[in-house]
DNA sequence: ACGCCTCGAGTTCT
DNA sequence: CTCGAGGCGT
């Protein structure tokens, strides 16, 4: 190749520096001094150099924002030093006194002077707005760009430079003759709501989906494999950290890191709102100009974020559970936002449950455009009077869930009445209270409510469509069977059409029945006509079967499931994933479970009477049974262990067994009592009256008596006698070993994301190394590991006392090497 | 009998 | 996540 002329060379820097120093003027600094049309040329002229001479085109040209050619998938980039999240404190602005109002500051700003030993003197603190964006790393070398990572898990991201270079705002080479030899920078990628809305116009107006707010639009321009995509949308960048210097010193304070990152051309939020404050007074003073200020900022920000100034003092207050305990997070309270209740409709769930929902107007609150609250059950509708036609405070409590808060009763919608006078209004409501309805809206079955129960429910049962498409989608479900590809859309396909009525149906589909099921499906422009890929009009002849294969292969994959997650997925009422295991592990096969009387079920521990119940009734039922025998025959096969456990003689007490039979004013006391005399279960139901315990009193006797004397009852001595006798026959010969394990007999619980482990993963190690993995922080509670993001879990352990871990420390606990947890402050 | 704790069930939107 | 209700220890 030629080498390139001297003047050539000297001309592209000219213009590269030209280029950088008017997109800095004019974005970052927003205060241009060249025509937009001087811009133009001079960046077609550096274009023109660079298409003669390629060697010119360093990834640093300003003419390489445009975007490149796509990537195929993200390349993973494990971050040098870990992108913390921090904890969060709430605010209830709904107080008044500034002690109770601004009791998170208080809390957080008193643990920094403790932990600093510094009671008197106030902290200077570096303070500044917590953008709703995605937060980024920015590695520059020798004063360039060279990559751009999102957090990802905090540890290992995503490699987004060429998407990141498109950002106008991000400098491409930092604006120094002498940078250091690294630098790496973190901040927020965000849209400003004015680039969210014009964004927004253009894609209505291309027919293409619109984003629900800046930080989605921004989410999902900012990871297009197509970086030139990226380049169109006009995505902002504000620095907000330092994570690595080499090659110069760093600066002591927070207040000079910003300086210096200011002075490398990066940009920063404007100065008002970065200020460097003392004291609660100071934070509290911030948070309320800030929040006072939120609407009218350019971009969305969901709080603020207080960082202890010096960096001497943050090295000294570290970190908990990978949380710095130098900074904290001030969330604004949740938004709230009015609408009108179109209509009150009741969801049908898999127990036959009927959920009231108020169909709302749509509105958008923190973010996202609601449209359905759930209002829970009749009696939660009437104590917040919520009625068609009303005008509610809608609010997404704590991060999500949308949630009616309250009815603007002056906005009810009123009718006149004949004769008003001043002893009758002279109007009144247009809409009745709400009222649950009396027959199931999708099947008719009458609706029942349980006294005392806050619930009414279908009785329809299997009877009702909606009541067999949700037990459809439990069975199919992750945590149950796990189908792949077996949704809502298939299942009520599948269900509305006639081919599964019930699950064991779903192992004799065959790919002839989903083509006829499509078939049909499309002429009745039923919701799988939406399931259809875009452009799918002329693919449906070409390859109209590789859903449904991909679907029969899912179907057949689940055959084996682990016996827990086989009745998980049964359905049956009170039985979860937690009491679904307890029935794999101490009885070890389908069968045993089938033909246990309730009073063996509720001697396991965590099973009661009303629990065990509903278990012996659910397997008596002969639909129930008639299913079971459905999925065995079509080689539906749990794997259970095989074996009792070895624990199980205990629990099967006889005296124990005895309290389980829903005898009244029997004790354990006086069962073994009772036993005595016997000799055996067995021998009970033969027990003459005058061989009755001497000291059981007289009532006790007749209810004994009439008890015994309905010949169900008797059955079911007998029959609880015999399963006894099998099961204990069935035990295995060695005593199980589950004590020596590291964690035998500890309750943990998980809370945020951890770094490498999967929820799931780690449940599993905790399992397998004996301990339990409990969904709510209790004084019962041995440790809590806590991840990313960790929220009120966390603040509750620390209230409680109760030792905080992270991954590492859970690893530790694993391997059986440290005896206590790293305690949280 | 009471109160704590855990589990189950239902829910929204992208 | 939140509520309601069942289980179990005190």
């Amino acid at each position: 190749m030629a080498p390139i002329p001297d003047d050539v060379t000297a001309r592209a820097a000219q213009l590269t520096a030209l280029l950088e120093r008017y997109n800095h003027e004019y974005y970052v600094l927003d205060a241009p001094t060249v025509p937009d049309a001087e811009y133009d040329r001079l960046f077609r002229e550096l274009q023109a150099l660079e298409a003669a001479w390629p060697a010119l085109r360093t990834p640093a040209s300003p003419t390489q924002r445009v975007g490149g050619t796509p990537v195929p998938v993200f390349e993973s980039v494990r971050h040098a030093v870990p992108m913390l999240s921090l904890n969060n404190a709430f605010s209830d602005l709904t107080q008044d006194d500034f002690a109770v109002r601004h009791a998170e500051i208080i809390q957080f700003d008193e643990r920094v002077r403790r932990g600093l030993g510094r009671s008197d003197s106030p902290v200077r603190y570096a303070v500044e707005p917590k953008f709703d964006g995605l937060a980024i790393s920015l590695v520059y070398e020798h004063g360039v760009l060279t990559q751009a990572a999102t957090r990802g898990d905090g540890l290992t991201g995503e490699n987004v430079t060429e998407n990141v270079r498109t950002v106008r705002t991000v400098p491409l080479r930092l604006a120094t003759s002498q940078p250091p030899a690294l630098l790496e920078v973190r901040g927020e990628v965000l849209m400003l709501r004015r680039d969210f809305e014009a964004l927004n116009a253009a894609q209505a107006a291309r027919g293409d989906k619109v984003f629900a707010n800046p930080r989605n639009a921004a989410a999902g321009s900012l990871r297009q494999l197509d970086s030139r995509i990226t380049a169109q949308r006009r995505l902002s960048f504000f620095a907000y950290a330092i994570a690595r210097v080499e090659g110069a010193t760093w600066p002591d304070t927070h207040q000079y890191e910003m300086q210096w990152l200011e002075q490398l051309g990066l940009p920063l939020v404007v100065p008002a709102l970065r200020p460097v404050v003392e004291g609660v007074e100071g934070l509290a003073e911030y948070y309320e100009r800030v929040h006072a200020q939120r609407s009218t900022l350019p971009y969305d920000i969901d709080g603020v974020v207080y960082k202890v100034d010096s960096l001497a003092d943050q090295a000294r207050l570290g970190f908990v559970s990978r949380a710095p305990r130098w900074a904290i997070a001030h969330k604004f309270p949740a938004e709230e936002a009015l609408t009108v209740v179109d209509a009150i409709e009741e969801q049908v769930g898999r127990t036959g449950a009927l959920t009231p929902v108020a169909r709302l107007r749509p509105v958008a609150v923190g973010g996202v455009t609601v449209t359905n609250a759930t209002l829970h059950n009749e009696d939660e509708v009437h104590r917040k009077d919520v009625r068609v036609g009303d005008t509610v405070i809608v609010r997404r409590a704590g991060d999500v869930i949308p949630e009616v808060v309250g009815v603007v009763l002056e906005r009810r919608p009123m009718q006149p009445v004949a004769g008003g006078d001043l002893f009758s209004p002279s109007e009144v409501p247009l809409h009745p209270p709400y009222r649950i309805p009396a027959t199931c809206p999708v099947c008719g079955s009458h609706v029942v409510r349980e006294e005392g129960e806050a619930v009414a429910r279908c009785s329809g049962g299997l009877v009702c469509s909606a009541q067999r498409k949700q037990a459809i989608l439990h069975f199919a479900g992750r945590r149950a069977m796990d189908i792949e590809g077996l949704g809502e859309r298939y299942v009520d396909a599948l269900v509305d059409l006639g081919f599964v009525h019930s699950v064991a149906d779903l192992y004799h589909l065959t790919l002839a029945d989903f083509v006829a099921m499509k078939a049909r499906s499309d002429e009745t422009a039923s919701p799988l006509a939406e399931a259809e890929v875009p452009g799918a009009a002329s693919s449906s002849r070409t390859a109209p079967t590789r859903w449904a294969e991909n679907l029969l292969a899912g179907i057949a994959a689940s055959k084996t499931p682990p016996l827990a997650r086989f009745l998980f997925a049964l359905g049956i009422r009170h039985v979860g994933e937690s009491t679904a295991k307890t029935l794999a592990d101490w009885l070890g096969s389908l069968e045993r479970v089938r033909q246990a009387p309730a009073p063996i079920l509720a001697a396991l521990p965590d099973i009661g009477l009303v629990v065990a119940e509903a278990i012996a009734e659910f397997f008596a039922e002969p639909n129930n049974a008639a299913a079971i025998d459905a999925l065995l025959a079509a080689g539906v096969r749990p794997q259970g262990e095989g074996l009792p456990a070895a624990a199980l003689a205990e629990q099967l007490e006889p005296a124990r067994l005895l309290t389980r039979m829903g005898i009244p004013r029997l004790t354990e006391l006086r069962a073994g009592q009772l036993l005595a005399q016997a000799g055996s279960l067995e021998a009970l139901v033969t027990l003459a009256p005058e061989q009755l315990p001497v000291a059981w009193p007289e009532p006790l006797r007749l209810a004994w008596r009439e008890w015994l004397a309905q010949p169900e009852r008797r059955a079911l001595l007998a029959a609880t006698a015999h399963q006894r006798s099998a099961l204990l026959a069935a035990l295995p010969a060695m005593p199980d070993v589950s004590a020596n394990l590291p964690l035998a007999g500890r309750t943990l619980v998980l809370t945020g994301t951890l770094p490498t482990l999967t929820r799931e993963a780690a449940q599993a190690l905790i399992e397998a190394a004996g301990g339990k993995v409990s969904g709510s922080v209790s004084r019962k509670t041995d440790y809590v590991v806590a991840g990313e993001a960790a929220g009120s879990k966390l603040a509750k352990a620390e209230s409680l006392g109760v030792p905080v871990l992270d991954e590492a420390g859970l690893q530790a606990l694993l391997a059986g090497t440290m005896a206590g947890g790293e305690a949280a402050s």
